[in-house]
DNA sequence: TTTAGACCTGTGTCCAAGACACAGGTCAAG
DNA sequence: CTTGACCTGTGTCTTGGACACAGGTCTAAA
């Protein structure tokens, strides 16, 4: 399989295949015109590495995976910590969002009503100056 | 105002004051010694900035929205049709960190059980390639 | 007065995970 | 044989700062 097959036959680009290829977690075979040839453990690798990248392993990580697995040792316990970092990063940036979002439709809703008004020397946007956040019951008592 | 004097005086830190500074978003008075002083106007122009940030807009959005009220123009048309598109992509991440973290858990509960598995020429991690994701009716569906 | 150390300066590089560009080589069909 | 679709390597761009580095400046103590 070359570049594009590769990479068309599960829905990516082949940019993401170089990528990978750049950082030799695939290691495609060289053909006489230059080209690169990836053969079925090459496809299956690349499998596997957008399957960890779904589950929001980082590429690093995956490096980090292959390497281990790459002495013949079982990745396991790795990734089940791994994992376990990954989720916690992902649960605090979760948690971000919800405020984000709430924030930037309270803004929305708050904004519609208002008026336009021309900047001062001292105000960019009345909009965003006079936003104001729903006072956050738990933010304001912890810590 | 100093530098370190504003960015400490927000909770942020000098590089992101460098940062809008080297972007021209802050124009502060060069002093005889090289330093930069923040006047007030600065200041509050800084806080905006912040503000701005926090409600989702990116630096460039913001950059757009000063260049506008630079004109005297009103910048709320703008800064009403930039939100909402922000919004709708945060909305997009927001559904798509869902799936992940569920996915995440879910195979942090598949995994909990399972036990290790040395690697295979085929197979990096068993763990990875026989993740389960629990069938999406609705991605399924749609489309 | 000197000196230490805390602060400041500009400039440059780094991060993640690719996306995009570009100049040129290769292949299959007409 | 030419056209056009594909391939190659290499390099730069993206976000929003963080960090480094070599050197200038300020303040207080010795």
């Amino acid at each position: 399989m070359k570049v594009s097959e590769l990479a068309h036959s599960f829905g990516t680009t082949v940019d993401t295949v170089r990528y990978y290829t750049r950082l030799k977690m695939l290691n495609p075979i060289k053909s006489d015109n230059g080209y690169k040839y990836y053969p079925p453990s090459e496809i299956s690798r690349f499998k596997f590495i957008l399957s960890a990248r779904q589950l929001g392993f980082s590429v690093s990580d995956i490096q980090d995976i292959i390497e281990e697995a790459s002495h013949g040792k079982a990745a396991c316990p790795l990734v089940r910590t791994l994992i376990k970092e990954r989720l916690a990063e992902t649960e605090k940036q979760f948690q971000a969002m919800l405020v984000l979002r709430k924030n930037m439709k309270d803004a929305l809703a708050q904004w519609e009503i208002k008026e336009d008004k021309a900047p001062t020397s001292t105000m960019v946007c009345h909009l965003i100056d006079s936003f104001e956040l729903a006072t956050d019951e738990r933010g304001s008592r912890d810590k």
